[in-house]
DNA sequence: TTAAATCCTAGTATTCCGATAGGATTAAAA
DNA sequence: TTTTAATCCTATCGGAATACTAGGATTTAA
């Protein structure tokens, strides 16, 4: 299942990106639009600006602005910082990798290749779109 | 991410398929053979048996053995006995719905459709996939 | 009668999630 | 210069879920 930190960053994002011109967006504005609470998307805003995605503006009259344009980032990116893995199991993640404490040998785990094929089409989703495409309803 | 419930069921389920015959299994030699705890493992032995994908024999020589083909039984099914809906978001799981408490429409859910995508993707794996399928390693 | 297996219900330790608290800092506007 | 409005930052916390654990009841073969 899907966080609740990642499902409202997605859509803190997409109503950034769904405002005109470049003007910073209050995270207030955000909150109370999105019925999001207002605290725990701070947290998430800091996430996100950390990450690269987002710029901000202190002050009066400050608040959140894209960095790159929506189409040019990337859902699986946005997943990653927020989400973590991917993958359903750590032994299958592609940048958060780890050994699975219970397999002596991945090869002739049959798991393994099952949750292979899963991230692999999860992740074509996943890059295929971006927030432009998503804002797109 | 995948429970350790499921993770360990599937792996169960394999080892079972991949005795000659149909003797029954114990649940210790599983529990040995693949790292698992015993008594974690019995209870996930129960909730397989009580959705008919086991069956069981009490006492000394008892144990689990499959009630159907391994070629009969898909990923999809186990998954949703043992790890509940494959949707990442209750709105869009087919067989676990429920609305989302902060969405007035999921119509205009900028992320309600990138979950459908990821749903569908996720499904045609698990659909395509059976017990017999993943021992083939 | 004993040994070996499943069956069943409860409990528990730990981790994670979602949210909250409380201020520090910054900047525009009055 | 003061006020107001915004982000920034760290810490904390309750509740739910996860991953087991305990302990015995029941069943069956030898």
């Amino acid at each position: 299942m899907l966080s609740k930190k990642t499902k409202y960053g997605l859509k803190a994002l997409s109503y950034i990106a769904r405002q005109e011109g470049n003007e910073p967006v209050q995270i207030g504005a955000i909150a109370k639009n999105e019925n999001i609470s207002q605290k725990f998307l701070e947290s998430i805003m800091l996430s996100l600006r950390k990450a690269g995605f987002l710029g901000s503006k202190k002050g009066k009259g400050g608040g959140y602005y894209l960095r790159r344009s929506a189409d040019q980032i990337k859902m699986v990116e946005v997943m990653r910082i927020l989400e973590g893995p991917v993958a359903m199991l750590p032994c299958v993640s592609l940048n958060f990798y780890e050994r699975c404490a219970d397999c002596p040998d991945e090869g002739t785990c049959s798991v393994h290749s099952l949750m292979i094929q899963v991230r692999d089409n999860t992740l074509k989703v996943l890059e295929n779109n971006t927030l432009a495409d998503i804002i797109q309803d």
